[in-house]
DNA sequence: GTGAAAGCGCTAACAG
DNA sequence: CTGTTAGCGCTTTCAC
């Protein structure tokens, strides 16, 4: 079947038998050491061409315990918020010269424990979701491995997670959107949670608080997956009831965009019935019709800043858990702009 | 810095000291080789759970060769048909004990040799884009490690790749779309293509054959990216001009959404004014509105039949290049349902 | 500067 | 059944 002496791959002792030195002195001359005599390096590396040697990186973290890659655990590669995430920390990983290895969970919570134990020990670092169950998120710790957490903070005061963290304010997301609906004249919104959401009980709040001094009322309302077609499920339940909702926040965009296009086949105009706002800002919210009213929750940016941080805690030994803080941002568009005052509440 | 005596994970030699045996022993139990002395089993268990000891899969990678997991490198992970792809893969491989490690390329091609080359050394095997340089795809087959690789099939007769793969018909997903734009009547139709990709002429030529046959008209129009942006941006150019198009096809859906929303902005009526259709079956397409038209290229097929074709490559050494087919499916929906709305054709 | 040799943690013959 | 031992491929003191 296969050839085995021209299949199997040349080892640095191959390169020092044929450059006649020894295998250190290769080893030295790949990783920089010194300076070597010119002519015994260029014989060095004219061997290692002529024998395709490279180098093993499994052999070479063996000997180091560095492996120059780091691990990054997603809850579910599908939501387009995680992409991004994804996307931001994979552009820093390259420039560091990190291998970056995406590890999905496809929402099972349930085996991260055995994941991560077995991702951390072949990476120099990980970033995680704070969504994970604690005792997945300080595992790293307990393995001597520097981790990063990145998601939403809790507004009320939580226990500080034990690794360096980037966080967004939840509650601010929630805030911005909730004065943004009210200020519009909306006075009975819908919040479309999802229940297995930490986050849940601050958007909640944030938008009752809000309610409050402007006269409005909020109703809760959950899905039991964060996804559009849970949204459009939803739908007809929304205005088929004695309620008259006049403003909808989903739990991310995801819902929103499936909640909005249930309405509009049930004949409801956005926004000027209803207005529908999300979360996240995934990159579709803008061209699905009317285009979504969202807060953009920087998912590439609490990527790309995970491992910035996490880059530096390798680098530098900074394990502090520190939080750094990004700025939600309100992005209004068509589906929450109607004229003040216009007539509110669903048809039929 | 490191407290190393409380910090240092346990190794084998540990256990084995602890349990008063060798280290051969322990590792035997491990891997259930044999059945052992039920007492001393027990005290070895015991040592293991005392010490927290948990095995080294780079030791262990190191002595066998084998890694237990597998490589899946995407062009661009925030495509959802790659997210599907890695969506399959990612459960299957799950089903079978491995561990899935994803690499985006960020659709830059350029330094895809040296990522596969590392990559290809700490895994059993590889899930490849059909769409790599040749170089690149061949890399595996170099370093003896079995590979998959996945995409469209190229109507024209091409040279077969060397590894197995798991294709579907580009040729026939634009016949099916083709023909049923056609039979709706439309006889100019616009493909708007993305240049870089090596299955444009298939599709161009395949809808140039049906038109023929309908008296029918094709031209075509490249983006220069696969995005929303990119199709957004080329709507006005499509119909300010006098060519009065009245059917478009776009090199996939993510294009054909951000060409509805141009297109909707710009008082265009789909479908009665021209109707859209795109490639991929991503999830948002039957959530925008109108809904999509597309043909459902089988993502998560995809990367389910990748993981599912490699994992008999590893266990039965079966590399033969054989090609597996997938047949795509026509999806139609209110984009190009010119008479009636509402959804005809089965999603999913 | 350069080479010899001792591991990194685990597995797999081979003995006993 | 269980222990001894020789590596896997590379790095890294430590002498020369």
């Amino acid at each position: 079947m296969r050839d085995a002496s021209s299949k199997r791959p040349a080892t640095l002792k191959d390169v020092a038998l044929a450059a006649g030195v020894s295998t250190a002195t290769v080893s030295m001359i790949l990783n920089r050491r010194y300076q070597f005599k010119p002519e015994l390096e260029a014989r060095v590396r004219e061997a290692i061409v002529a024998l395709n040697y490279r180098q093993n990186p499994v052999a070479r973290s063996m000997a180091t315990g560095l492996f120059g890659s780091i691990g990054l655990v997603v809850l579910d590669i599908r939501n387009p918020h995680f992409t991004n995430i994804v996307h931001g920390a994979s552009i820093k990983a390259q420039e560091h010269g990190y291998n970056l290895i995406v590890v999905d969970l496809k929402e099972d919570v349930s085996h991260a424990r055995q994941t991560l134990d077995d991702l951390a020990r072949r990476v120099d670092g990980l970033i995680l979701s704070l969504r994970l169950p604690q005792e997945a998120r300080d595992l790293p710790l307990q393995l001597g491995k520097p981790a990063v957490l990145f998601g939403q903070t809790l507004h009320e005061p939580a226990p500080a997670p034990l690794s360096p963290s980037i966080q967004i304010r939840g509650w601010e997301a929630a805030m911005l959107l909730g004065r943004h609906i009210f200020e519009a004249g909306r006075k009975r919104l819908t919040y479309v949670g999802y229940s297995r959401s930490i986050w849940n009980a601050d958007r909640i709040n944030a938008l009752r608080t809000l309610a409050e001094g402007a006269g409005a009322e909020v109703r809760e309302v959950s899905v039991a997956a964060q996804t559009m077609e849970a949204g459009e499920a939803v739908a007809a339940s929304l205005i088929y009831d004695a309620w008259r909702t006049d403003a909808i926040v989903c739990y991310n965009d995801m819902v929103a965009i499936g909640l909005l296009h249930g309405l509009c086949a049930l004949g409801v105009r956005v926004p000027d019935d209803i207005m529908i706002a999300g979360f996240d800002n995934i990159p579709v919210s803008r061209y699905v019709t009317p285009s979504l009213t969202t807060v953009d929750m920087r998912s590439e940016d609490l990527g790309g800043g995970s491992l910035e941080r996490l880059h530096r805690a390798i680098q530098s030994g900074d394990h502090s858990p520190g939080v750094e803080l990004l700025e939600p941002r309100l992005v209004v568009r068509a589906s929450t702009l109607a004229q003040r005052g216009g007539e509110a509440g669903a048809p039929r």
